[in-house]
DNA sequence: TCTGGGGTCCTAGGACCC
DNA sequence: TCTGGGGTCCTAGGACCC
C-alpha cells in the first residue's frame, strides 16, 4: 500500500452537460450528442441512457427511439466543448497545482498530504465547479489512479454517493470489487475482458488476486501495472507536464463517397494544412508525412480498399506549401480508380522542436517561406481559419460533412452570446 | 440512405549486422 | 548443402484510452 492519494474528476455526460448549460430546457430530458458527420452517439444524458441508447451506436440504428421518445440530438460543437473544458480545468486548478488534465472531460489530481476530510473536500470541489461552470462532475478517490477511476465509476453508477466516492480505508473493498466486471477496469477493453473471462476471471477481485506470472502472460507489462494498481500499489504517477506529442493526424469521413482523384486531393490538402497548422502552433517540425485513404468498410457490396504511404522528409518542415504538395503527391501514388472513397487522412510524425532539427549541409535557409507561414497564421487567426488557403484546396467541396443540429458557439462567438431579457 | 476522430503503447516478425 | 547466436532497428498490427 502506498500513502499516495489520487482523485479523478470526470464531467458527467460532458457534451450533453455543455449543451444544457446554455439551454436549461434540456434538463431532465433525454439528450444525446453526436460524433463528427453526425455518425455515432458519443454522449448521453441519464434519461437517454435509461431509454437503452448505447454509447457509440450509429445514429441510424436508434432513429426510432429518438423520434418516439423525443430525444434532443446535437451535432458535436467542439469549439463550445473545448472552451467549457478549459473553464472546468481552470476551476480545478484553483484548488491544486497537482493536476493532470487527462482528457477533454477528465482530470486527475493529487490529494496526498491534504489534511482533513477528503470526502468533504471533494464535495466542495464538485460544488464550486458546478457553480462556476454549470457542469456537474463525479469524483473518485483512492490510493492509485486505476482505483480512483473505479471509485469514479461507482460514484456515477450509484446516486446515493451524491457524486463522490472514496475507496480509502474501505474495510470491505473486496466485496465491492467482486461486484464489478473486469471490463470496467481502466486499461481493460473488450478483447482483454474476453480473454480474462476465458481464464475464469470475471470481476475485479478475481483479477486483483490473480498470479503475477499469469497476468503478465495474458495482458503484458501494462496489464501487470494495472493489477498492481488494483492492489493499491501506485505505478502510474500524476503526469502534470504534457509531453510533446509524437504524431498529429487529421482525417475525416466524407459526407458522400468520392471517386475522383482531384476531389480526394482537395480533401487531403485541407487535412495536411490543418495538421501543419497544429504542429506549427506547437513549434514543431515534422520529418514524416503519411497519407491514407479507404473505401467504406461497412459496405459489403463493394470491394474494400485501404492503402497508405509515407515519405521521410530529408529536412524537417512545418511549411504548409511543402507538406501539402508532398501529401498531394502521396495521394496520387495510392489512389486507384474505380473505388468509392469514404475517408482519407494525413498523419505527421517524427517531430523536432523548431531550431533543434538536424541540419542538412546542402539546404539553404528559407526564411522568406517561414515569414510567409507566420503571416498566413496571423491572418487566419484574425479573420477565421479558412481565410488563406492553398490553391489545391480550391475545388468543389463536394465532400462537406453532415452537421445537422449544431448549437451556437455561445462562449466564443460574440454574436452567439445569450441575451437575458 | 445513414457506422467519429485523435491519440498512446506493446509485440511480433523481418531485415540487417557481426 | 550444412546453416549459430545475439543484437538493433523498423514496421505493421493490435490493443487500449477518451
Amino acid at each position: 500500500m502506498t500513502n499516495e492519494v489520487f482523485a479523478l474528476i470526470d464531467c458527467n455526460a460532458f457534451y450533453v452537460s455543455c449543451e444544457r448549460v446554455f439551454n436549461p430546457k434540456l434538463n431532465n430530458k433525454p439528450v444525446v450528442a453526436l460524433s463528427n458527420n453526425d455518425g455515432c452517439i458519443i454522449a448521453r444524458s441519464k434519461e437517454a441512457k435509461a431509454l437503452g441508447i448505447k454509447m457509440g451506436v450509429p445514429l441510424f440504428k436508434v432513429k426510432d427511439i429518438i423520434r418516439r421518445e423525443k430525444v434532443h440530438v446535437f451535432s458535436s460543437n467542439y469549439t463550445l466543448y473545448g472552451d467549457m473544458s478549459r473553464r472546468v480545468m481552470n476551476t480545478i486548478a484553483e484548488f491544486t497545482n497537482d493536476i493532470e488534465v487527462y482528457s477533454i472531460d477528465e482530470a486527475f489530481i493529487g490529494l496526498t498530504g491534504i489534511p482533513g476530510d477528503l470526502l468533504k473536500y471533494a464535495h466542495k470541489i464538485r460544488k464550486v465547479i458546478l457553480q462556476y461552470t454549470g457542469i456537474p462532475v463525479s469524483i473518485g478517490i483512492a490510493n492509485t489512479k486505476t482505483l480512483a477511476k473505479t471509485a469514479n465509476h461507482l460514484a456515477k453508477d450509484d446516486e446515493s454517493f451524491n457524486g463522490v466516492c472514496s475507496l480509502l480505508n474501505l474495510k470491505n473493498i473486496d466485496a465491492v470489487l467482486s461486484c464489478i466486471e473486469v471490463g470496467e477496469v481502466w486499461g481493460i477493453g473488450r478483447q482483454l475482458s474476453k480473454k480474462l473471462n476465458m481464464h475464469g476471471i470475471y470481476n475485479i477481485k478475481q483479477l486483483k488476486d490473480a498470479e503475477d506470472s499469469r497476468i503478465r502472460k495474458l495482458m503484458s507489462i501494462n496489464g501487470l501495472k494495472t493489477v498492481f494498481e488494483l492492489r493499491g500499489t501506485s505505478c502510474l504517477p500524476l503526469e502534470e507536464v504534457r509531453t510533446t506529442r509524437k504524431s498529429c493526424c487529421t482525417s475525416r469521413s466524407f459526407g458522400q463517397s468520392l471517386k475522383e482523384l482531384a476531389d480526394i486531393q482537395q480533401a487531403v490538402s485541407i487535412f495536411a494544412r490543418r495538421a501543419v497548422e497544429r504542429i506549427r502552433k506547437e513549434q514543431l517540425l515534422t520529418s514524416s508525412v503519411t497519407v491514407f485513404l479507404r473505401t467504406n468498410p461497412f459496405d459489403k457490396k463493394n470491394k474494400y480498399y485501404f492503402n497508405t504511404t509515407s515519405i521521410h522528409l530529408s529536412k524537417p518542415s512545418n511549411d504548409t506549401i511543402e507538406v501539402v504538395k508532398v501529401a498531394s503527391n502521396l495521394t496520387r501514388k495510392i489512389f486507384k480508380t474505380g473505388y468509392a472513397y469514404q475517408k482519407a487522412g494525413v498523419l505527421l510524425s517524427g517531430f523536432y522542436p523548431e531550431g533543434e532539427e538536424p541540419v542538412d549541409l546542402f539546404s539553404k535557409n528559407s526564411t522568406i517561406r517561414d515569414e510567409l507561414m507566420v503571416a498566413i497564421d496571423k491572418i487566419n487567426l484574425r479573420h477565421g481559419g479558412n481565410t488563406i488557403k492553398i490553391a489545391s484546396e480550391q475545388l468543389s467541396g463536394v465532400w462537406a460533412q453532415k452537421k445537422e443540429n449544431c448549437s451556437p458557439n455561445y462562449t466564443t462567438n460574440i454574436d452567439a452570446v445569450l441575451n437575458v431579457d
